[in-house]
DNA sequence: TTGGATGCAAAGCCTTTGCATACCT
DNA sequence: AGGTATGCAAAGGCTTTGCATCCAA
């Protein structure tokens, strides 16, 4: 599966591979270059942060991943899953905590077929996020207002 | 209108009001804070970048605007279009030449009141970016292809 | 041997903070 | 006077770049 990812004309370095293996073991983590940095780290001590970036940025560019940005200051990263045997998904944000929820589920309404023939635009992907509270944190306020 | 926005304890100063209508006239088009400050400093020269980051800061808090992020490095602000008497909105971005088009229309699928009640998540807000080739840019593509 | 891959350090951007000054009530 | 608002400069945080070295074909 890695090897055909890479098949083209880029090279599947040690390196390279570690930081596929980190993103493929933490799929539903949406992680930040230095948290891949670090977590590949364990594996690969002299691996620097450079080539994370730099590897993420290749993989953005054949679209192994795409990045996120969650309003935090950094971007993220996550396998990509439009187009591809990944269902389509979208994020729930809570404003409180930050957790961030993943759905894993298609896209209402038809919106890219839409999108695409209504607007004259051809869609390549889709990203929706969700702001609110999530269900801990209303807990947590009902609770502190109940005593 | 403008007076309204501001009359809780925060002072609408000369400046604030100049960030304010300098968004205010931009409405469509999802100024970066230097784009903010550039405009802004036509009418009041010796307005500082600070200030403008200062002043968006404080728009965000108090809801009158929100922030959204394309993927080119800066934070991009625009007023606030949802439970207020604007209709949602999404946004349509170019990949190949970057043009952001909104386009003012309900989220579809009822998709927030789905969420709120099968998912246990207390929507606040959407934000929905689809990726892909707008028109101009896939003629374009096909006037180099036909020569 | 040759070109890509890599690490380190430095530079670049955008944004935030510190601090002294200016302003308004 | 007192507290907020502001500008300038400096600091911060994330990301990219320059450059010398390393590695694999």
């Amino acid at each position: 599966m890695k090897e055909k990812l890479e098949a083209d004309q880029y090279k599947l370095t040690v390196r390279r591979e570690q930081v596929l293996r980190v993103l493929l073991e933490n799929k539903d983590k949406h992680l930040s270059a230095e948290e891949v940095y670090y977590l590949a780290k364990r594996k690969t001590p002299d691996m620097g942060l450079t080539t994370v970036y730099r590897t993420l940025e290749l993989f953005l560019l054949k679209n192994i991943i795409y990045s996120l940005d969650f309003g935090d200051g950094r971007r993220r990263y996550e396998f990509y899953g439009w187009v591809s045997d990944n269902y389509p998904h979208y994020h729930l944000i809570c404003t409180q905590c930050g957790t961030v929820i993943e759905v894993h589920e298609d896209f209402p309404g038809g919106l890219e077929n839409r999108v695409g023939k209504e607007l004259k635009f051809k869609v390549e992907s889709c990203q929706l996020k969700i702001f609110g509270i999530c269900k801990k944190c209303a807990l947590k306020t009902l609770k502190s207002l109940t005593g």
